[in-house]
RNA sequence: GCCCACGUAGCUCAGUCGGUAGAGCAUUUGCAUGGUAAGCAAAAGGUCACCAGUUCGAUUCUGGUCGUGGGCUCCA
């Protein structure tokens, strides 16, 4: 009676089923152990759940958690359960939205009380409870009109909300037991698949992240097949914080903030100010090398210097308050950029003087939100590595080449190689300049990166109202994308101070102006490469690159005529003469996360060498002193 | 700025159901001359973030301020 199909695999090879099976039932014909992972499944390429019955000849692709499908599914169906959990829990709480993230899920609600960590436990108890319970998952279509009623009914506003920005048609909703909830789906089929969970933390967030919309309550949790993968993630997490930049700035003693100096400001202890030094140093001998100029500019300016510029304008709320002087109001920088613009205008310029590129350490303070500040990746007072290019027309596209080449090659300098590039073209509304200047400027920065041949993406609208950009963001150890690298156009400032050069025409013309920060700003900078290198920079950027200790006091003077000879050899190194056992100042310089560890003790004075250790070795071995100041110096000199 | 949590010695953390506090590490001193991840001992170190309120009495309870952490929004 039944009639068969054929269903199509991914290896392109094919099985028959009767006609109407389950997409479940087929991924047991295939393998049983498939059909005990299998989470969801695409029939023709679009997603399904495993209750999906098939009809006709089709191609089947089921997902497992190893694929971002599966795991997308896992921890959506997660993000249900917790709902499920809190509306038995809490049974006045609205539900707005519940994703699936990286690693995890949310879900937001809106509760008459706020959740207390002890709710979160009742909540997780809850969940298991519900897993238990072993609930199937049920998928229903209805029109979305009736959809709006249904959930209106129940008081759902935030779900009506949802649907009335859906296009009119067939809507889907996910029923686990009494619980209920508008989704696209796919879904994982019962509730006993989610066998290890947990919640992570309670959190504020806006609705549809509008600041001036209700705040919800927000829990973020994450969810595993297994409880030793959970296991893992969660160890996985430790790790992340171990590499923490705050806590290993203060462990290699880099930098501080206090309650005392203010929020957001950073002092730059004597091994921070050193990492700092040598960065600078390099930028500053790269500049030069790659035909820049460098130019230093004032911290405070007067009021009609930003009136002209604009940034009272479009900026006063992320500048300090004016102090007097002399009866005028000025105002600590947020940019460099006016000033930069002074030292062009303070003479007249041809077009064969073009490009200019000036570059400066640019130390601003900009009022950011008490609750943005974090460590030395979001603070009030900066140092942008700052520069701003003014060019021809007919130049601009090759500058483009030349400030991103240059760009990248100071992030590959510093290690890095994952990072992402976004190309922000022109906002909707709000923008000056003409169509044509935008079009130009962002075709040329999308060519460039093309022809730097790495992956980028484009945030449309993202641009800022002045121009288009380039932005380049690097991951900390949690994650998250910082920005580093900008590249902007800026039509703005070139019109407001009516920044000109003279042509070949012996007329006046508007140059490009681009503003470019590398490694964005020097706080940021270090931030991230603390987190990158876990603390264990490389030779060439190690604050200490060498701790020589002394086994006896005998040793002592030996120990510290060698630390002078190879500190006068520009290598950075200390000693350690302290009373104690070597054992412990072996371990204390390890901890401090040193490259080199040289031991001298009477063996080591009668031979003229030193016994040498080498980070992240158990073992050391004796090297002649010349001989190791050579290997030092080979090392230090090697960026990679 | 908003939501939640937190603030005890330089650091990491105990503790006090309201009667002015404790450990380890770091520091100082003494002993130990010790060979590659913590030698032994002693001492010193705290306005329990700050300011109000309640109380006979507040580090503890309440409120506010400042700061920190996780988010949201915003940004290098």
């Amino acid at each position: 009676m039944s009639s068969e199909i054929k269903i199509t695999l991914p290896d392109g090879s094919s099985l028959s089923v009767e006609a109407d099976s389950s997409i479940y039932d087929i991924a047991g014909k295939i393998g049983k152990k498939l059909q005990k992972a299998a989470l969801v499944a695409a029939v023709n390429d679009r997603l399904v759940d495993l209750f999906f019955h098939i009809k006709e000849n089709t191609n089947l692709k089921l997902f497992t958690f190893a694929s971002a499908e599966g795991k997308d599914a896992f921890w959506h169906s997660a993000s249900h359960l917790l709902a499920q959990a809190v509306k038995r829990l809490f049974p006045g709480a609205k539900f707005a939205i519940g994703p699936s993230i990286e690693n995890g899920f949310y879900y937001d609600f809106e509760v008459e009380r706020n959740f207390t960590p002890e709710d979160l436990e009742k909540i997780e108890a809850e969940m298991a409870k519900i897993v238990a319970e072993d609930i199937e998952v049920v998928r229903e279509e209805m029109p979305r009109q009736k959809a709006i009623e249904y959930f209106s009914s129940m008081g759902e506003s935030y779900k009506v909300e949802l649907l009335m920005d859906l296009p009119d048609g067939t809507v889907s909703l996910y029923r686990q037991g009494e619980f209920v909830d508008l989704c696209r789906g796919p879904h994982l089929p019962r509730t006993s698949y989610i066998k290890a969970f947990k919640l992570l933390s309670i959190a504020g967030a806006y609705w549809r992240g509008d600041e001036k919309r209700p705040m919800l309550q927000r829990i973020y949790g994450t969810a595993w097949p297994t409880k030793e993968e959970l296991d893992a993630h969660l160890k996985h997490l430790d790790e992340v914080e171990k590499r923490d930049h705050r806590k290993l700035g203060r462990e290699l003693d880099l930098y501080s903030i206090h309650e005392e100096t203010g929020a957001g400001l950073i002092l730059w202890h004597p091994k921070g100010a050193r990492l700092r030094h040598i960065i600078e140093t390099f930028w500053r001998e790269e500049h030069y090398k790659n035909g820049y100029d460098l130019v230093y500019s004032p911290h405070i300016g007067k009021s009609t210097l930003w009136d002209t510029s604009g940034h009272l304008g479009f900026y006063s709320e992320n500048m300090y308050s004016p102090m007097d002087i002399d009866g005028q109001d000025y105002y600590v920088k947020p940019m460099n950029c006016p000033f930069h613009i002074m030292i062009y205008k303070s003479r007249g310029w041809s077009y064969r003087d073009l490009p200019l590129r000036w570059a400066e350490l640019g130390t601003v303070y900009r009022y950011e939100r008490s609750g943005v500040l974090h460590g030395l990746l979001r603070v009030r007072g900066f140092t942008q590595d700052d520069a701003h290019l003014v060019c021809r027309p007919d130049q601009m596209p090759d500058e483009i080449d030349r400030v991103l080449d240059f760009c990248l090659y100071m992030l590959r300098s510093f290690g890095f190689s994952d990072f992402k590039v976004y190309l922000a073209t022109r906002p909707g509304e709000k923008f000056v300049g003409d169509e044509a200047m935008w079009s130009e400027a962002t075709r040329a920065l999308r060519e460039s990166v093309e022809r730097a041949g790495i992956d980028y993406e484009v945030d449309e609208g993202g641009g800022a109202f002045y121009g288009p950009k380039i932005d380049i963001k690097i991951k900390d150890a949690l994650g998250r994308e910082w920005q580093c690298s900008t590249i902007q156009f800026d039509f703005n400032m070139p019109e407001r101070f009516d920044v000109t050069y003279v042509g070949s025409d012996g007329q006046k013309h508007r140059p490009y102006m681009i503003h470019r920060a590398l490694l964005g700003s020097i706080e940021r900078f270090v931030g991230v490469l603390v987190e990158h290198y876990a603390g264990r920079f490389p030779m060439w950027l190690s604050p200490v690159q060498l701790v020589l200790i002394n086994v006896v006091s005998d040793a002592a003077e030996r120990t510290a005529r060698l630390r002078d000879e190879f500190a006068a050899r520009g290598l950075r190194v200390e000693s350690d003469l302290r009373e104690e056992t070597i054992g412990y100042k072996v371990r204390d310089a390890i901890e401090k996360k040193v490259p080199f560890v040289g031991v001298i003790g009477k063996k080591e004075m009668e031979s003229g060498s030193v016994s040498v250790r080498r980070r992240g070795e158990n073992a050391s071995r004796t090297i002649p002193v010349d001989e190791f100041a050579a290997l030092l110096e080979t090392e230090a000199a090697r960026k990679s």
